[in-house]
RNA sequence: GCCCGGGUAGCUCAGCCUGGAUAGAGCACCUGCCUUCUACGAAGAAAUUCGAGGCGAGCAGGGGGUCGCAGGUUCGAAUCCUGUCUCGGGCGCCA
């Protein structure tokens, strides 16, 4: 359809002498403001300068060379320097909805390649808080991946648990000195307790550092079996509450990697690149000079010869591509850790790593408060945990008040479901690349762009279609202002989800997903569905409706509930 | 100091890549409406139908903007370029 607008376009202008490409025609083709004003418009301002006149005598003059409205189209008309064309919309309608109730969950499914991906995302460290900022990274990672399988990927998705390091040493050492007649605890909020008393009793003593520094040398080496064991047993019950965690957000991993076995490997990198002077000794370090690059220093091993979440990485990456065969490695990480990353990747290219081009990244902006950062080493943050309880008691009261009879079990699910579908929309719904400000109170705000209304806007189409009796049909005899500018936007989802694929950003999708309910929301307030007249053809535009809903709403990693 | 990323309504954001028709939303505030999640009454064996209100996780309308500031390019700039102010993040042994 947009080749015969261009077409009709190119040959009015020829007729005045004008030639101009179709590539020219397409580039300046755009969408009106509005749907009074058309489906596409021409805009004649360019033409101006060579045609020497004004552009709205261009628009009026292009539309009379045009004379006669092609068949295909149902009128054209100028709106000052624009000519607007209108496409023939009952066709439009019934194109649009038989393709949606046809496709089903397939509806904006793209074919982009079928190349493998690996994306890694969570690396939520053991002993340390869930907090806010993790539920973030994990609903991107979750919600990008299914993107991706959407446009045609074969997705592996792999979590990479930061099981060692200084942390977790920070940790036994805190437990050991000044905990251990606590009993160990299943409870999120007593390990983050621990971590953040550790932080703080080492910011008084600097002589401390000392001995968490022996820990840490004998959780690498391994042998002290007293100091393992309780690594193993803590490292459990964070590994489990995540687990928990992951299976309330929906999402799942393919391959869990642990920092812990990358060590020897990590250690074995760095001693090669130590050999092939490609890394160099600094005050008894290991480091990559990387400041040519204006990438700085990147240290790989302490002075003492363990190993540095750096070193580990690059031992990640080799393992990543050689066990797994993937065309494209994605990481998504906070963008704090943005200089890291760049070092790492110029690292594995210096290396010879011929992966190395194919990794990316895709940095994850901070959660913060209106007061400043949200942090697991000062405690000053929301843990998952008492995030979801407190959403979900509220949703449940707003259950409670609509609906009398409800199981409990049944009341306990839904409330989880629109919790999740509040929390992780709303961390979606920002470009990725951007803080978000987190305020307690706009967590249990369920009006307007969050969540709950999205899932809302589709119960109420699944109400509609459960109580329908009439066939569904796609073909109306007239349509209201509504009804069109509800089919334009659901025929733009497949297009919406090449961009969000194209930009690696799940936010085009919420953006797309919150206008679409709106317009919904328009259309059931302006035309009557039940017992209408055009009750067969509306039906059948609402199960469209419900059906696009629901997918980009997969897309976002978010369930639809039927009731609310 | 250097390197990134921001600055659009009181607050939180979209639009910027690829410049165009009055700069869009949400929250909060004001005014209306409310038929199709749920829910009340009546009729019916039932699906359901009819009726009058309420609720709000619904809709409409309203107030609120020097698109940080200053230049430049252009017929046209929130969008592109330059400068500048300001906020956030990062910058050798945390992850």
């Amino acid at each position: 359809m947009k080749s015969l607008i261009i077409q009709t376009i190119k040959k009015a202008l020829e007729k005045k002498k004008i030639k101009i490409s179709d590539e020219e025609i397409e580039k300046h083709l755009e969408a009106p403001p509005s749907a009074d004003l058309g489906d596409y418009a021409f805009p004649c301002f360019f033409l101006s300068g060579i045609m020497k006149q004004d552009p709205k005598r261009i628009a009026l003059i292009i539309r009379e060379t045009i004379g006669n409205i092609p068949a295909e189209l149902e009128d054209i008309q100028t709106e000052g320097p624009y000519v607007n064309f209108f496409l023939n919309r009952k066709d439009l309608a019934s194109s649009v909805i038989d393709t949606i109730l046809k496709q089903k969950d397939a509806y904006g499914k793209a074919n982009m390649g079928n190349d493998k991906v690996m994306i890694e995302f969570s690396q939520a460290n053991t002993h340390k808080a869930f907090h806010v900022g993790h539920i973030r990274g994990t609903s991107l990672g979750e919600s990008l991946a299914r993107i991706l399988e959407f446009c045609g990927n074969k997705v592996i998705r792999a979590n990479y648990q930061g099981d060692s390091g200084m942390h977790v040493a920070k940790w036994i050492w805190c437990y050991k000195k000044y905990h251990s007649r606590e009993k160990i605890k299943n409870d999120e909020s007593w390990i983050a307790s621990i971590y953040v008393d550790a932080v703080e009793r080492l910011a008084k003593g600097e002589k401390l550092q000392e001995e968490v520094d022996i820990v840490n040398k004998s959780l690498e080496g391994g042998k002290n079996k007293e100091l393992v064991e309780l690594w193993k047993k803590t490292r459990k019950l964070s590994l489990d509450a995540f687990e928990k965690i992951y299976k309330e957000l929906n999402t799942h991993f393919d391959f869990y990697f642990f920092e812990k076995d990358m060590e020897k490997d990590a250690t074995r990198i760095v001693e090669d690149l130590l050999a092939k002077k490609i890394a160099i000794l600094s005050d008894g370090a290991a480091i990559m000079d990387l400041k040519k690059h204006n990438l700085g220093v990147w240290v790989l091993l302490r002075k003492d010869k363990t190993v540095l979440y750096s070193a580990k990485d690059l031992a990640l990456a080799e393992r990543k591509f050689n066990q797994y065969k993937i065309d494209r490695s994605i990481y998504v990480v906070g963008a704090e850790q943005k200089l890291h990353l760049h070092q790492l990747f110029k690292t594995l290219e210096l290396a010879g790593f011929p992966q190395a081009k194919k990794c990316e990244y895709v940095p994850v902006s901070e959660v913060r408060f209106p007061w400043g950062k949200m942090s697991s080493r000062t405690g000053d943050n929301v843990l998952y945990s008492e995030l979801i309880k407190q959403v979900a008691d509220f949703a449940k009261k707003g259950i409670k008040k609509r609906t009398k009879k409800i199981s409990d079990k049944e009341l306990e699910g839904r409330a989880l479901k629109i919790s999740i579908a509040a929390i992780k929309y709303s961390m979606l719904k920002q470009n990725p690349n951007r803080n978000i400000i987190f305020k307690k109170e706009e967590a249990m705000n369920f009006e307007g762009d969050t969540g709950p209304y999205l899932l809302y806007s589709y119960t109420r189409a699944s109400s509609i279609l459960k109580k329908s009796k009439a066939k569904i049909s796609s073909k109306s005899k007239n349509l209201e202002q509504k009804e069109i500018e509800l089919i334009k936007e659901l025929s733009k989802f497949p297009e919406i989800t090449i961009n969000a694929k194209k930009a690696l950003d799940p936010s085009v999708i919420a953006n797309y997903s919150y206008h679409l309910a709106q317009v919904f929301n328009e259309f059931y307030h302006s035309c009557q569905v039940l017992n209408s007249e055009n009750e067969a053809f509306r039906v059948s535009l609402v199960a469209s409706f419900e059906q696009v809903l629901k997918n980009s709403l997969y897309l976002l990693g978010i369930e639809v509930l039927d009731k609310m």
